[in-house]
DNA sequence: CTGTATCCTTAGGGATACTG
DNA sequence: CAGTATCCCTAAGGATACAG
């Protein structure tokens, strides 16, 4: 995960996520509504609990993540998105809608898929707003 | 990279390109017309011959570039991105677009900017069509 | 020029036990 | 519950030689 990432967005991005588990977590934060430890722990994907505080780590300090404590209990930690990491929701729905078209697996609610395919902006901020919305 | 892939377009996206190189070299054939061996070899990330030749081939698998035989150059082997690795056109814009964002050291074209920023979709496909067109 | 074939190294990841 | 701390392991990647 250490690439010279100076010059190159895409160089950038990779050194920023480019590894096995990070999208995954911003994924669960950003679509699935997670943001327990425990709930990444056992979003059923397995990932283990070292690599996860390692992952957890390196997004927070990249500032992709943020740390907070849970008011409602007591000094449960919550995580959550930044605004930079927010703005990873592009790349997301990007993914997403190739994946949609190239994977017979795959099924992406079709609410993306609009927003990505015919008036892209609006509907792309809409979710986005959303997604602000529910932050802690 | 071996993610189980079915039903999330997020892991689909990783099981295919989710490695160290693989955006790399997608990046030089979409955006740097490099389309030769040696062209990936030098182009100055220092991949090793055996590890360009084991992206290539499992690029060439999943179905996101195609070989073909140089017919100006004799035996020479020209790469290009397939319909389905210039579908990658959006993620690797919004990359682009979020890094410039967010990295100081990251410098996009203008228009790529633009394209995302405003009017999303004509300019996405103008830049995708010259992509297109400049395929062998 | 476009790759194979080898061999070697290492960082990233996995398993598990433990702690406040 | 939210992590550390270890230890281990292997697959991915790097270096180099060589072949058609």
């Amino acid at each position: 995960m250490k690439y010279k990432a100076y010059g190159c967005p895409i160089r950038y991005g990779l050194g920023v996520f480019g590894d096995k588990w990070s999208l995954l977590i911003i994924r669960d934060l950003m679509f699935k509504g997670r943001r327990y430890y425990g709930e990444f722990l056992t979003a059923g994907e397995n990932i283990s609990t070292s690599v996860l505080a390692a992952r957890l780590e390196n997004l927070e300090a990249r500032g992709i993540i943020s740390k907070a404590n849970d008011a409602d209990h007591g000094k449960r930690i919550i995580y959550s998105l930044t605004e930079k990491g927010l703005g990873l929701i592009h790349v997301m729905l990007a993914m997403m809608d190739w994946s949609e078209k190239y994977d017979e697996h795959t099924e992406v609610p079709k609410s993306f898929i609009d927003a990505l395919r015919d008036n892209r902006s609006d509907l792309i901020d809409e979710i986005y707003s959303s997604l602000k919305r529910s932050r802690p």
